[in-house]
DNA sequence: AGATCATTCAATGACTCGATTGAATGATTT
DNA sequence: AAATCATTCAATCGAGTCATTGAATGATCT
């Protein structure tokens, strides 16, 4: 970032943020952190990279303002920096849905053919679950809902969705989230249960943008890894 | 981007776009855009780049569907494609400003120190233009206001200000803006007027921003190489 | 039809980025 | 104090990016 014209280098700053978005790996790493602090080994394990090429990444992430990181113990842990980022991802994802023919493909088909209603609304779902009409279904880790979740929400990550399906009530209406609005699970949710006669919908966004929302989230501090941000 | 896993695919469209991002002289060229369309010659002359250089920059913006083309005559004119491209670089600018000490340090130092005030909000100058009790100054070149400017604007670009200060008002308040949050020309209108008795604050935002807010603005269809949008 | 002109293309060289490997660091635990 | 373990560092290689140069398009104008 050389300096001396100062408009020059100011976008010399922003180009450093955007060339740390520039990269899959690295956006995958940013949405997983976004759902509560993570360790260097877990962030790369899910992310299924090498925890040497997980550190790299994570140091330039860290470096362009975009994650934060703190000791514990023997190991560190990564979250997001900020929830600036979130609102940067979420524009980057709709320039990405509105203008390249590619993505717009990938959504519109993929994943609207999982789910061709809308998806419930923050605003609905809160509504909702003042008068208890819903049950909330959370399909990520459980690494991920003790880290924090949506209130009522009952956890069964999708790979163990097919086995738990007796968990689930098929009186009420289920509304079902994972990490972001791009976040498949959900989605494969959806598929999996609307045709074995589950109402289920899915939730607009994911536990990230719920919280950052300023709605309410349950932390349950279980001595794991992983605390509330 | 390769295919097969579809959220894979999604992150590395992103990338795409962020990639496109991830070059200052790229950013300074979606700033010029988002001021109306502009052919290569004209980008390449502002940005200070031979065409052939701007000319590669343009192609790798379009393709990552951040500017649109159409041909006019002999040249190419471009634009941005949307407004969600500026909802983005304002998210990437507040990031950078947030996480990235370098970048505060500059826009906190620099600009700061030009214009310790406030800015004047859009919402404010509606209110007060509707009054008639301010005089708006537009800094940008000629070019970029005829593509478009505030309603009751006057022209004067920078460069020229200090020779033609009989042409500004010192007895009402004057509301300078020019290309954008981060564009210098306005924070140098004030730093050059408010010296010499004249009571001057800047906007928020620039002319860009005010567009897409939805607010009133000027088109001046005079022949030149510049269409509204 | 040929000349003109804006833009794009193609080729080059310097530089940066990304993933891998194996070693080094540095805090914790025994 | 030594062993352990998560993370980082350093070196390497292949691939990609950037600016420059000069040539090639391809639409307009005479």
């Amino acid at each position: 970032m050389s300096s001396e014209n100062p408009k020059r280098s100011v976008f010399a700053g922003f180009a450093e943020v955007a060339k740390a978005l520039g990269h899959p790996h690295r956006l995958e790493i940013l949405e997983l952190a976004a759902q509560g602090e993570r360790s260097v080994e877990g962030l790369a394990e899910q992310a299924r990279l090498s925890v040497a090429n997980a550190s790299q990444h994570l140091q330039l992430l860290r470096r362009a303002g975009l994650l934060a990181s703190r000791r514990d113990g023997k190991r560190i842990l990564y979250r997001l920096s900020d929830s600036s980022v979130l609102e940067l991802t979420a524009a980057l994802g709709r320039v990405a849905e509105r203008n390249l023919a590619e993505v717009r493909e990938l959504i519109g088909g993929y994943f609207r053919e999982h789910d061709a209603l809308e998806p419930v609304t923050r605003r609905e779902l809160t509504r909702r679950l003042k008068d208890d009409l819903v049950t909330v279904l959370d399909v990520r880790s459980e690494e991920e809902f003790a880290a924090g979740h949506l209130p009522q929400a009952i956890n069964i990550p999708l790979r163990e969705l097919s086995r738990r399906l007796r968990e689930i009530p098929k009186s009420r209406e289920i509304v079902a989230y994972c990490r972001g609005a791009y976040c498949v699970l959900a989605f494969e949710a959806v598929a999996l249960l609307r045709p074995r006669g589950f109402k289920i919908r899915r939730l607009e966004g994911g536990y990230p943008e719920w919280r950052a929302a300023g709605l309410p989230v349950i932390y349950r501090q279980n001595g794991g890894a992983l605390v509330p941000a």
